[in-house]
DNA sequence: TGTTTTATTGAACAATGTTCATTTATCTTT
DNA sequence: AAAGATAAATGAACATTGTTCAATAAAACA
């Protein structure tokens, strides 16, 4: 059926042209203030297409919330090759926050907004299968130092949180313009002056 | 004047009640869900009335933003008493904590929402004055623990705000619900948990 | 070519934040 | 007490939003 296969291939261009509308749009002047009008707009369709497509503006934004996530598991995985597993973690740090600070609409999207978290529990999912398999990279690189010998009497899920608490922290500060908020002295780079200092305390393990 | 005394304060009285009715209203359903006509109608006043006492939506919202900060300070300035710069710094913590894990509505109003910082720049008011003299008073705790010779060869600001940032980070992962998301063993205890990972790290300075 | 299926459309609806001429209540003055 | 002036409260009206769905247009098929 070449027909056939060459309209389910016209769709998912089209879904995909809305997509990356609906990104660009997102990004540019935040998701609130993004209307299904202007996306149509951007693509030269009619609002009634947008609703062909995607059954409600929040089914747009979830599929976007997974996108980046696939782009953070890919960045996470570059490093892949580290062996040394107190280092690999650090390198984690430093991934994570680049990619927050490169996509601060995306980040923001995938670990600030209530959106996909009710979306989930409407839904009847009770997981968040994204968000557990990027953690548990994490843990797994946390329980490799901790059979190393690192972080003597830690435990596993508690310093796994502890950690990831930080990076998050310091990122939605600065996303949420809280860092240029408080007077600080050098707040573009307080972010990364910040991860050194939690690098100085976890050096002490 | 008696008369314009009683009236003023009358004026004061209803604005108080809108912004009674409007936190409980934020907290109940969330600020974005709650409009000016349920305020309005759960005040039984119309909703003209609303916007001669308040300006807008946002404005309503920036109040209550200061009601928070006002209530933070006041849990904070408990531990004025607290000797030991170190003992002091732990229990800010769990200040901050319990504040958060009991005002969540109003913590992520206050530390997460862009809409007070996008208020504060389109009025020219550079500084956020309330966020900011409540860091100076983690900042000023944390000077006493370096200058005490806790934490060597950390930096004020880095340091203050890496800790700033790992319980801002545990409470916002858990007011966004990723706690309950990923899939931990106990999530309703994670943030305790976190922290008490922290202490022990920090502990070794 | 005529019929059926699929894709697209945009007018229409309900709900929102916000405004403002009008009405109601209160105070002041005579 | 009445009339006039001031202040407070009102809610209909407007522009914009997300969303729906009968009608239209396009494409595929027989």
């Amino acid at each position: 059926m070449g027909i056939s296969e060459r309209k389910q291939k016209e769709k998912e261009e089209l879904k995909a042209l809305i997509l990356q509308a609906a990104k660009k749009l997102f990004v540019e002047k935040g998701v609130e203030q993004t209307t299904i009008r202007n996306i149509a707009a951007a693509i030269e369709y009619s609002v009634g297409t947008v609703y062909v497509y995607f059954k409600d503006k929040n089914d747009i934004f979830n599929e976007l919330h997974t996108q980046g996530f696939m782009q953070l598991g890919k960045d996470m995985r570059v490093l892949h090759n580290v062996e040394n597993p107190m280092e690999r973690l650090k390198a984690l740090g430093r991934v994570y926050i680049n990619f927050a600070m490169e996509n601060p609409d995306m980040y923001d999207l995938m670990f600030s907004m209530k959106a996909p978290m009710e979306f989930l529990e409407s839904h009847h999912q009770e997981q968040w299968q994204e968000g557990q398999s990027t953690f548990d990279v994490l843990k797994a690189t946390v329980r490799q130092c901790l059979d190393e010998g690192y972080f003597k009497n830690h435990s596993l899920e508690p310093l796994s949180f502890a950690i990831w608490s930080i990076v998050h922290g310091m990122v939605s500060l600065h996303i949420s313009q809280r860092v240029k908020g408080v007077n600080l002295t050098e707040p573009e780079t307080m972010v990364f002056a910040g991860y050194n200092e939690f690098i100085m305390m976890i050096d002490k393990n």
